[in-house]
DNA sequence: CGATAATAGACAGAATGTCTGTCTAATGTC
DNA sequence: GACATTAGACAGACATTCTGTCTATTATCG
């Protein structure tokens, strides 16, 4: 029998995004834990994945991250007090803070790269790996657009 | 110039699904707010696209929408405040109550899937309707075999 | 140059959505 | 009928965002 509520209509593209979106999320960050990250918490990939080598200023991250600086502000605090980076003032800029990896934070960023790439493969294995290539392809077309 | 960081290596899929679905949300919430359901927050979907037409549990919705019974309970609550559902003691089994859709409830829920179709179809168009139907079904596939 | 505007970030406070843990009342099982 | 299970309430916590306001600094323009 057919479940009398509205689910059975049809799934809408935002709960199918939000479903595969969320398992892959916690199986990276199960793994990030593992391999000695545990306190990387999803928040912090728009810190990790937007920061530049030579270091990145708040605003600018906020920026890129498309968030305000407080939240990004919190967010680089929080990677600062777990050792990922460190706060310095800006030499070209009074006002400005410059945040820059460490080691470790280097590190994390590239094991969530990693995983996250294993994870997509791994995922492509339930759908056959030329199948998850053409998904990607239509999301990267599709995002592309949006942006 | 290629930036320093760490994202030019390419997208994960996590961030292309969640970039997407983010986009989609904002927008479909958005519209719901303009067409009466200023209060119907993204949350609240775990909720309504789970109740049964004669009313649902508590306990069910949790479990149908993977998360605590508390959490569920403030969603219901939040509902119940804002006129969206109604709560009263199951009669069948003493300790539960049973939330059901008010019809301003109901006329949400609806509202909420048809806005999600609309704006299926109009992110189709940057992709071409045809394309969409394949992301679709790839992500379907996807989900399924990931439940 | 100096006045004004804009920017970087800090601080305080709030809202939302989720979780654990503990409790009571009711129900189900053997 | 004793014991375990379940439904939900209540209290408290935490993460992740947001606004709003403030100071210090920098940039602009007349």
């Amino acid at each position: 029998m057919e479940p009398t509520n509205i689910t059975w209509r049809r799934r809408t593209l935002g709960g199918l995004l939000r479903l595969i979106e969320e398992r892959m999320r916690a199986r990276v960050y199960a793994q990030m834990a593992e391999v000695g990250f545990p306190d990387i918490r999803p928040a912090h990939s728009s810190l990790l994945r937007n920061i530049a080598e030579e270091g990145s200023r708040v605003s600018d991250l906020a920026q890129r991250a498309q968030m305000t600086k407080q939240s990004m502000g919190y967010l680089a605090d929080s990677l600062e007090a777990a050792g990922y980076v460190v706060q310095a003032p800006d030499p070209t800029d009074g006002r400005a803070k410059r945040v820059r990896l460490t080691d470790k934070g280097r590190a994390a960023g590239e094991a969530l790269v990693k995983l996250s790439a294993e994870m997509e493969t791994e995922f492509g294995e339930l759908i056959g790996q030329a199948q998850m290539v053409r998904l990607r392809r239509l999301l990267e077309t599709l995002a592309d657009r949006l942006a």
